[in-house]
DNA sequence: CATGAATGAGTGTTCATTCAT
DNA sequence: AATGAATGAACACTCATTCAT
């Protein structure tokens, strides 16, 4: 049932996964407790759903990434996707907050929505390692980390209340193109030989 | 009472902040209810001296933050700082979520909490203003888009079960001081015209 | 509609009367809830037609016994009417256990069935009493006792799983026979003077 | 608690055990539903407490009974042991009922009950085997059809609300008695040869 | 200071019953 | 006559909090 659904994300908007009563939800939908366990055998059922709902969305943001580069297509691309993925976000920002509430006591769920999450952060993964990223730059950790910061991101705007405007999605675009293709800053100075030769050269 | 806090630490971390149960916090502190609520009015208390506790060890974070510029020693700056992060998230975790799962429903609790992190994250932008960072990146915004991302990076990595070792946080530094610091990076082409004349230039 | 009552049998077999959900009932007859509450106002009222139906086959069993003496005929008598008896009860044994179930709760459905009940047992009483019982035999009381104990045993058979059997059945009648007409038995001797006054004889 | 364990008696008594809300008991004992779910972990739990009580007390009456024969002594041991059966099962009649409200339900809660219930006829059973009870009765069996008949006689009694009385318990131990131990009263014709070979001797 | 038995308001869930189609 | 989606009253159970000892 939509309407169940859709109420149930205002109220996890509202209050939270857990503060969420089914009387709340079933209110705001207008219908009546056992509609709701007509359809839906748990409130964590209901969450459930909600996360599936929220997982294909996000899977089409897989498709949406084209090629990224350093260049300025490549910022354009990865801008276009930025926008998709924060809007994307911001739709469902109460079901990733409720998942985050109970991924940690129940495993089972974590790991369903996790691999939703992997299957973004994953593709972002390639299309960096495709674009031939510079030295120092792990793909993998790479594209969590950008994930994890747009995440993040989204989530605390919405405690400051300010909004996550074009501007910021420049800044962070930015931010993500120059972190991933800039040869020339500066990085960790490599290390030559083994620590122990290193230690022994220091004491010449 | 020391041993409580600790213990609820523990059962947070074990459970989350809703499913914890004054009971088990008790339990594993080997001490009663009536004890607890000796020296917390709540459980929500205890949750508030546990961000207290927290937010005092995050403020001695902004002191150790010196002057980051784009040349290697602000790689090395930032590195050293980024393992005192990661140390301290780590050691709060439980903490930090519990705060972020009560902060939606408990205005108050969002605030005071949110004060804690403002201050490492106002730091942070003050370091990269004064660093004069590169144009299109607003200090205000960038700075915390790190915190977003160092912050959530970690809680991902719980959950994959991968540690945050060494080379995470060497990423982790060199993205974030490549975003910051990278004059020569691609960025957004100023638009010139309204995008109708530029579709139109495009058919050309 | 015989397919609900039937289904109900079934069901109430199954899970006992109380266990037994409307859906349960309306599925295995491949009816609708609309089409139970067509037939039937209750789940009671479907039992009371159950109750009804089983009373109408009692009553028959009234019938079907003939004039029980201490001579073999009477034996034989016994059996046949003990093997309608146990045919009957293994039959309606669900609407047994519901009704006795129910009851206790719901008093006029409790004398409804119990007055059927009293059918059997007032008829074996009167039976008894033709055949001039032994000195020490209320045939009331007998009666009802003859049928508690039938009752019963089928009962607890359930619950162990063994069958009752023609030997089981003959094992009855053998006592319920010998119960009732066997003059030669020991029977409660009659008190003379006090216990103390009888002890002191015993002496002698 | 015993002032739980005597509500829920009361309750049970009067409502039968599904028609007893937890409710009920908490107030008439005088407590609260938090002290219910200290001392038991379910309702269900609560039952089995109390038939394990009841268990306990039925396993005296396995004592209490002694070498039962044809002789008056024997019909003297017999009521004895008779009256102090009447007695446990008056007291514990809604535990007994409740259980077996459940035992159809719960087979574990059957099985377990079960054993207590079997320990009085199984003793019953070899006090029967040592007096050498008649030709045609089996013991096990007769021993469960008196256990089943005083058991359902009682129940019966309670709901035409006559009491079971010293002429009930005469009437009830004369006709066990009389039962078990009458060798010359009618009984079973033995069939000489097989059925096929009686048939055919019919058809002569 | 410390205890832990007792409390009871609050909430998720079930299931008999209804009624628009 | 038949359906089955919708209803909501009723109930078991939890757990933060208190207070007499």
């Amino acid at each position: 049932m939509r309407k169940l659904l859709d109420a149930a994300m205002v109220v996890f908007a509202r209050r939270g996964y857990h503060a969420a009563r089914v009387d709340d939800i079933v209110k705001l939908a207008k219908t009546s407790h056992g509609t709701f366990y007509l359809y839906f055998s748990n409130k964590e059922d209901l969450l459930r759903a909600l996360v599936i709902e929220a997982g294909t969305e996000v899977a089409t943001l897989d498709q949406l990434l084209g090629p990224v580069g350093p260049d300025p297509e490549g910022w354009q691309e990865l801008r276009a996707w930025m926008s998709r993925f924060s809007e994307a976000w911001q739709r469902y920002a109460p079901v990733i907050r409720a998942w985050t509430d109970l991924a940690m006591t129940d495993p089972e769920l974590g790991a369903q929505a996790h691999s939703a999450a992997g299957g973004v952060s994953s593709t972002l993964a390639k299309r960096i390692a495709e674009a031939g990223p510079d030295e120092g730059i792990d793909p993998i950790a790479a594209a969590e980390a950008v994930v994890a910061m747009i995440d993040r991101f989204h989530y605390l705007r919405q405690f400051t209340g300010e909004p996550v405007d074009d501007t910021a999605l420049d800044t962070l675009t930015t931010m993500v193109h120059r972190a991933l293709f800039t040869g020339t800053a500066a990085r960790k100075p490599r290390p030559r030989g083994s620590s122990a030769v290193r230690k022994a050269r220091q004491m010449l």
